[in-house]
DNA sequence: TTTCAACACGAAAACGTTTGCGTCCCAGTA
DNA sequence: TACTGGGACGCAAACGTTTTCGTGTTGAAA
């Protein structure tokens, strides 16, 4: 087990000092040409690499950018880590995950592990409770110490920092729209409790759509799920009695558990009744019948988030002080949940 | 923007010297009474916190597990990080994400990355080309360097290091078995080409149970699949010609693919061709029919990855130089894509 | 022969910690 | 009074870098 070669072992082996071995390696035409060859065929030979964690003491950035999430068995969460990913690397960044669990506490715990010099920067979607507490400051505290924050998908106002959403409004709209087009008069709504940001948003789509189409609100029709523990149940509850004939569902579950519960009142997906789930995951696209979604594109969300994050970590700092909100369009994707 | 607090500036706000500060912060007796008083409160007035990287020079460790993966939008992976996620937050460690992409040379990479400082020891699946290409010079390189490593689900025998697996044979044995058991004859095997020891042992698993309950082998009703982009097509063929009664998947996709094609074939699943597939994935459950499964634990898998990656850590290294391995049971989880 | 620039290299500080050891001072003892 | 011991603190090294600023040597010009 030998240990990891540093600069110092490279002086000594070669009889030189410590600043003649960096220099050489970072090529200053300070040092002559016969010493710099021979410091760098040693270095290569002996496949020597810079200490990251020295590095970072010394250049006060670690390139690395946290990430923080509620929870990681989620394939939309999968796919913004996924895009963040992506050009991390490219950018020479590494990642670092947390789980919030939705847990308040466990977010406020992370981000404080986080925030001593682990992390230049981080890139989040707030745990539910967070959201519920209106409690925020573990954010600003990571914005006044100079820590870049980029919020994605679950964002708050109250916060000003870098954002990256989808259009929530609008791509509920498509999707109501696309049920009221294909000839839909009784549009049910399965969505979450509105302190979670996107279930209000996509609610309020939902409410134009019919508005703009002269469709009267029928506030019975709209179901508001607390606890996902029990959300089978009560949508079997809510689809027995309301003679839908389309359903739009602000998650990937609550649309199949829809189907489901449509299935089993011995009505046919989507002969009978049309449904469409917002979210893209994998088991839309298998499901039989494979659901007709609103694709959130969450690798692009990532993508962007990061590509944020890095941009305003690698300016001068000091630079311009204002923030950006990119919205990444929905994409309604068709498939055999709904009429044609 | 105020930059974080140290322990020099604590010492000149108080006119101590830095040693003083730190001792006081640790409780050292060497500190008077109440000067020990006067630094801790005011270090958590102004919420000191020591910086990370720092104490990871001089420590010599980052408290950082790295974990690098095929890839992310795969529900057992994240399973699995989520389990080291837990054990790791528990015991104060951060969790680093590298994503292979089933790359070699990515994989190389990424580790090289981490293995600089940034990371204390790693937990590693390996990528479908490492694999194939039977290098694993960064795996050894890594070890030699004192860096532990655990391999789960994809390992591989020429590397000694501590490993997590789940029981491959016995768990391929327990699903025919129990096709077997129901009435199958004719049992097809939709397999993954043999270089991934996964799909390799589930074969094995397969033939053994054929061979346990006298049924002769026919290679004919072995699909191996090389590339995961034409799997459906290759299973519609496969399907559509053997008169199969039952069907092994080696994997979610490939069970889902397979119940597609018998529907598409005027056939019905359980009653006419019963189906298990191994993994345990979302989709399984909330699939129509729900999938019989063999369910791997990932999460289990990843909680023991990560206790044996640190406790081995926070051994005196030199201690005991043997490898464990940790075989994590399959159970068979019987859902309605077979008879009862 | 003296002077001076250019060249090639080394010393040291800095990043933020921890810790072994030295030092100062005061009280207690002989 | 002189010596000793211990309490309370500071110095400095160390972790592995980078970088600024010396410093010594050489060769050429005056």
């Amino acid at each position: 087990m030998k240990p990891k070669l540093t600069l110092k072992q490279i002086a000594k082996e070669l009889d030189v000092s410590i600043s003649t071995v960096s220099k050489a390696l970072r090529d200053s035409n300070e040092i002559g040409e016969d010493t710099r060859q021979k410091i760098k065929a040693f270095a290569k030979l002996y496949n020597y690499k810079p200490n990251n964690i020295a590095l970072s003491l010394k250049n006060r950035k670690t390139k690395t950018i946290g990430i923080i999430i509620p929870e990681i068995v989620h394939h939309f969460f999968t796919t913004v880590i996924s895009g963040v990913e992506k050009v991390a690397n490219e950018r020479g960044y590494n990642v670092l995950v947390c789980l919030s669990d939705n847990s308040f506490d466990k977010e406020v715990l992370n981000m404080e592990m986080l925030a001593n010099g682990s992390t230049d920067g981080f890139i989040m979607s707030l745990a539910k409770e967070t959201m519920q507490k209106q409690d925020y400051h573990h954010l600003m505290e990571a914005i006044n110490h100079g820590m870049p924050l980029v919020l994605f998908d679950r964002v708050v106002d109250e916060i000003s920092c870098d954002k990256v959403i989808i259009d929530d409004v609008i791509g509920a709209k498509k999707a109501v729209q696309h049920l009221l087009d294909i000839g839909c008069k009784r549009i049910g709504l399965i969505s979450t409790v509105d302190y979670v940001s996107v279930g209000k948003l996509r609610t309020k789509g939902y409410k134009e759509a019919l508005q703009e189409n002269g469709v009267a609100l029928d506030e019975d029709l709209i179901l508001k799920i607390e606890e996902i523990e029990n959300s089978e149940r009560e949508i079997e509850d809510f689809i027995a009695g309301k003679k839908l004939d389309g359903v739009f569902a602000v998650n990937e579950h609550f649309a199949i558990s829809a189907i489901k519960a449509i299935q089993e009142n011995g009505l046919r997906v989507p002969e009978d009744v049309s449904v469409i789930g917002f979210t893209d995951g994998e088991l839309s696209k298998r499901f039989i019948p494979s659901l007709t979604t609103v694709s959130q594109h969450g690798e692009r969300m990532g993508e962007e988030a990061a590509t944020m994050l890095i941009e305003k970590l690698e300016r001068s700092a000091t630079e311009d002080e204002h923030y950006k909100t990119i919205i990444v369009e929905a994409g309604l994707v068709t498939r055999n949940s709904t009429k044609s």
